[in-house]
DNA sequence: AACCAGGACGTGA
DNA sequence: TCACGTCATGGT
């Protein structure tokens, strides 16, 4: 069992399986270890709204915008773009850059009626204006069920302070090492997108508790047991 | 009061 | 390619 592995299994065995991605149906959201997510097209949708909220944004805010979308009635594509833009950017406000991300969703909304239900691709996603590459991932991941680690800035953090990578690792790098390190031991197609699902919900999880006040990493007991 | 949150884009070296 | 400023609200 490689070092990844290990984590893998040490924030498993601690926090146990996180049940991403939250939906607003909350009913769902309890339902862990349930990969049967998304059930249908207005689910995709909303991990794919969510997504773009939820960049350098804490996704309890991301929660508010949502209900506030909800409460308008306009959760679905069809119905933002039919919202007054003044309306929809102050229902989107609680998650902060409510112009930037206005137009971003705008753009989205337009690339995924194109799709009829199609599963778009990573390089057509990172065409799409306010989609980089971990809000492509986590649309794919999460939203798609495709075997696409989502690296973040917790991540990265993590695999510093651990010693697994530099300062200076791109996000390429580390989602390389994390699919390489995985992919050995975990063949099944289903059961590697639930890995990655569970790893980055975890990676987020511990990282709440150790990793968001510097010096990062106190106490964290990734470090002894991977000595 | 500073710092961080499940980042991406535009610009100039 | 890459470092840096900008975008904005909310919680600790």
């Amino acid at each position: 069992m490689n070092k990844i592995e290990k984590i893998y299994t040490l924030l498993y065995k601690t926090y146990g399986p996180q049940g991403w991605w939250p939906f607003m149906n909350y009913e769902d959201f309890y339902h862990k270890a349930d990969y049967s997510f998304p059930k249908d097209e207005a689910q995709v949708f909303e991990v794919c709204l969510g997504s773009i909220l939820t960049q350098n944004t804490s996704f309890n805010a991301v929660v508010k915008s949502l209900e506030n979308l909800k409460a308008l009635n306009a959760l679905s594509p069809e119905a933002i773009i039919n919202l007054d833009i003044d309306a929809f950017k102050l229902a989107i406000k609680p998650s902060g850059y409510h112009n930037q991300k206005a137009k971003y969703i705008l753009s989205f909304i337009d690339f995924f009626q194109e799709l009829k239900g199609s599963i778009p691709t990573r390089e057509a996603l990172l065409n799409v204006l306010g989609i980089g590459e971990e809000t492509a991932d986590s649309i794919l991941l999460y939203g798609y069920n495709q075997p696409q680690f989502k690296v973040d800035a917790y991540t990265k953090r993590v695999l510093l302070e651990l010693g697994l990578i530099d300062e200076k690792a791109k996000y390429k790098d580390m989602k390389k090492l994390m699919q390489d390190a995985l992919r050995e031991s975990v063949r099944d197609e289903k059961e590697l997108v639930a890995v990655y699902q569970e790893y980055h919900a975890l990676i987020v999880c511990h990282s709440k508790n150790f990793y968001s006040k510097k010096p990062y990493g106190l106490s964290c007991f990734l470090k002894e047991a991977l000595i």
